[in-house]
DNA sequence: TATTGTTATACTCTATAACTATA
DNA sequence: TATAGTTATAGAGTATAACAATA
């Protein structure tokens, strides 16, 4: 258990964080939108899936999901194909020009980050990648509850 | 130096805590937006400052720190007093209404987090903190250079 | 009836650029 | 002239609610 202070400063680092995740989004290519590069990300990572499927690994609203989706596909970058087992969904893939796109994207991200944190040791990065999944997997458990 | 995976892998996390970051705003008094709580909570750790510095710190940029603050004096939160400098300037400070609604915040965030991080040592928190606090520093002196 | 997804609407946060007042 | 701050405008992201099609 920690200290009301731990909370409150964390607290704070959390909004700190906006502002880095806002310059990071600044090297993505013309058109790939943060929202873009995230959902392709999660298709190529987790493989073709429903829209809600979708929505819900992005924890965001399926309307918000939806709109993403149709950007996405608008530019060539997801396909999406008929759910044979349900004909109100479709499944989503990323398109070979998406697999182009997200080629991009992981090349422009890791140059930035390489730069940014070039006096990092492996292990601190993997302790950072290690908490923050943790710290996120416990808020979403505890907000399933509510 | 990280591998490029892990580097991939932190853009993810960065982008999966805007969500966790949304459900914590939901827990703010009415009217107290996300905004709001980092201006005032900025202003009390700092001491009353200009708007300029309020902007770097918050590392936004001064059009919407200015109505941000614009919005947190218009609801009594704090008080815009002459700076004796620079008369283009005021200094920003909270108010004793702005401190209540500090103390609530601080409340809530608080009960939220320990809520969801009750199975988590107080090391692992402090450790968390520190990496953010790192990372957060690591890139912004990235993004002056640039 | 319930569920999957889409669309309409509204709200928050942000940046850029034009403007005012003072240095 | 340059700087501190304000305001107008535009764009991205999100949620809620109403709707369509299918289960």
């Amino acid at each position: 258990m920690a200290e009301q202070e731990q909370y409150e400063e964390l607290a704070r680092q959390l909004s700190s964080i906006a502002a880095v995740r806002r310059d990071l989004a600044r090297v993505l290519p013309a058109d790939c939108s943060p929202a873009s590069a995230i959902v392709l990300t999660m298709l190529r990572q987790y493989g073709e899936m429903r829209m809600g499927k979708l929505a819900e690994l992005l924890m965001i609203d399926m309307s918000v999901t939806s709109r993403h989706v149709a950007y996405a596909e608008a530019r060539g970058w997801l396909e999406r194909h008929p759910d044979p087992a349900d004909r109100r969904s479709r499944l989503l893939r990323v398109s070979p020009a998406g697999e182009a796109l997200l080629r991009q994207v992981s090349e422009r991200y890791t140059e930035a980050l390489a730069t940014c944190l070039r006096d990092w040791s492996a292990e601190d990065v993997g302790r950072l990648i290690e908490l923050l999944g943790r710290f996120r997997n416990s808020f979403d458990g505890c907000r399933t509850r509510t």
